[in-house]
DNA sequence: AAAAAAT
């Protein structure tokens, strides 16, 4: 009875779905055999051409149940200049880059053009693409339409549409955009959604664009992954006093940290907890949006080829993004959204692996780390005794009532020297001169500790470098030049502008891509199919 | 209290 379902459902394989065997051989080479719920409900459904309602989460093998049918579905027919046949739409550049990357490996039986279009990146690649004739169709909003208005994109021949992370485009304002896309789109398509969560308004959304979908859904990830130690870690609220508390942190877990994701709430504070980092000689990157499109990509990259061990990061990169083998997540600051902590955490413990998270966090965060409580249904053991032991740093109190132009200079500590230093100076200069300064700055941190440097290995150092170089050409100060401009003191590699980044990185490893084994235990139990 | 996305 009902074990017969389950023994069933455990026996199921990819060569039951209905897969093409051109697919089905490209799945077999990437090392997976058993589906994932969300693939097993969904792809049958999508291979029929039937609508499908995906309620699941990243890291629950989603991103194949719509790439695999999709690729057997469109072993049929051809793509037309300008009128792409499928169009996926994602909530940020880096999760739509990542998609590409899938539709390459597990199309690599297939001869398909696939475009990316993405912002921050030129138009000129991606034009040519599209004149082209693209079979698949990866995009962020945005540059959909832009493309869309500049009369480079005709939409009216998609056969497939995939939104993915609807709740995220909700979070994100995409919305409206979604709905001036999916009308331009005839009806006569298919419309693969996807959501973590089902607030009022994307019901409302899949009312009006599917057509008797086939509901699938895979429980929330809420209830917090087993196989993923949380801990919280009191801190005075000071940024220098969770600095500090920060890298005890990570010496102490030397020993088991392998890399780690170190999230901060603001986009300032990556960048401040980046160059505190690097100062401190941490093997340091950063990752948030007002970063340009190449550092961004340039930083995922070496954070994934472990050239970096730790990636500082903004929201940018809390959700979905699959690099298999974290094993730490640090949070910096508790996040303000109870989800976002369970989305955060979710980086590590990938695979089947174990991870290990740590939350700073201070008195003032004490309600957001009740919410969270409340959304995981635990409680998180503390690290090293609770906030109530927590000593103020000399001459300060934890209390906000001080504005911003209190004097911070009284308490500080020893061991907070390096981290205050002339860094206001560095940075308005650098914004200034360009990245030919930020080298300087680096040569003058490693000049006390000469022989440490020396004996240093060169290419970790290089690498760090160019974190800082990379970092510093931020979106805001330079990214218009950026397109233009290879006139700027820029040593690096030439780069083939005609060709996206992830191109590259792509072509010369191959990390794992998550897929059916990148499913969290306790998901795997629960799962309904 | 934030972040994300077109310029």
């Amino acid at each position: 009875m009902s074990s017969d379902t389950t023994i069933a459902q455990e026996a199921l394989t990819f060569s039951d779905l209905g897969l093409s065997p051109k697919v089905l051989s490209a799945v077999t080479d990437a090392g997976y055999t058993q589906p994932t719920p969300i693939q097993a409900g969904a792809i049958p459904h999508a291979l029929l051409g039937k609508d499908v309602l995906g309620i699941a989460q990243t890291g629950t093998g989603k991103t194949a149940s719509f790439v695999l049918p999709m690729l057997t579905r469109l072993e049929k027919g051809r793509a037309r200049a300008r009128m792409p046949r499928t169009l996926i739409l994602e909530p940020t550049r880096e999760l739509a880059a990542q998609v590409e990357e899938n539709f390459v490996k597990y199309g690599k039986n297939h001869k398909l053009n696939i475009a990316l279009l993405i912002g921050g990146v030129s138009f000129d690649e991606q034009d040519k693409k599209l004149e082209r004739g693209a079979d698949v169709l990866i995009a962020t909003p945005g540059r959909l339409l832009d493309h869309r208005e500049r009369g480079k994109l005709l939409l009216n021949g998609v056969e497939i549409l995939v939104i993915d992370e609807a709740d995220r485009m909700l979070d994100m304002g995409f919305i409206p955009d979604i709905e001036r896309i999916c009308e331009m789109i005839p009806f006569t398509r298919q419309t693969l959604f996807f959501s973590a969560t089902m607030p009022p308004e994307i019901t409302k959304l899949t009312e009006k664009f599917l057509h008797a979908p086939v509901r699938v859904e895979v429980s929330k990830a809420a209830s917090a992954a087993t196989n993923i130690i949380q801990r919280l870690v009191k801190s005075g609220s000071k940024p220098w006093d969770k600095r500090e508390t920060l890298r005890n942190l990570i010496k102490a877990e030397d020993a088991e940290l392998k890399n780690a994701i170190i999230f901060c709430n603001r986009k300032v504070e990556v960048s401040e907890l980046f160059r505190s980092l690097l100062k401190y000689d941490f093997d340091a990157g950063a990752l948030h949006g007002d970063m340009d499109q190449r550092a961004r990509m340039q930083m995922l990259a070496n954070f994934r080829d472990g050239k970096l061990r730790y990636l500082v990061a903004s929201d940018v990169a809390a959700r979905g993004l699959d690099i298999p083998d974290v094993s730490h997540v640090f949070n910096y600051d508790v996040p303000i959204h109870a989800e976002d902590y369970v989305h955060r955490i979710g980086r590590t413990g990938r695979a089947g692996r174990s991870g290990k998270s740590f939350t700073i966090a201070t008195k003032s965060d004490t309600k957001y780390v009740d919410a969270i409580e409340r959304l995981i249904g635990t409680k998180i053991e503390w690290h090293d005794g609770d906030l109530s032991t927590v000593v103020a740093s000399e001459g300060e109190d934890d209390a906000p009532r001080r504005g911003k132009g209190a004097p911070r200079r009284a308490g500080r500590k020893d061991d907070d020297r390096k981290d205050r230093g002339e860094r206001k100076k560095g940075s308005e200069r650098r914004a200034r001169h360009g990245e030919e300064d930020a080298s300087s700055v680096v040569a003058q941190q490693e000049q006390p500790d000469v022989a440490e440097a020396a004996v240093a290995d060169i290419s970790e150092r290089r690498a760090r470098k160019e974190a800082i170089r990379s970092e510093n050409t931020e979106r805001k100060s330079s990214d218009r030049n950026e397109q233009r401009a290879p006139e700027r003191g820029d040593t690096r590699p030439q780069r083939d502008n005609s060709r996206p980044a992830r191109h590259r990185h792509q072509e010369d490893n191959d990390t794992t891509v998550g897929f059916g084994d990148d499913m969290p235990a306790f998901m795997r139990i629960v799962a309904k199919v």
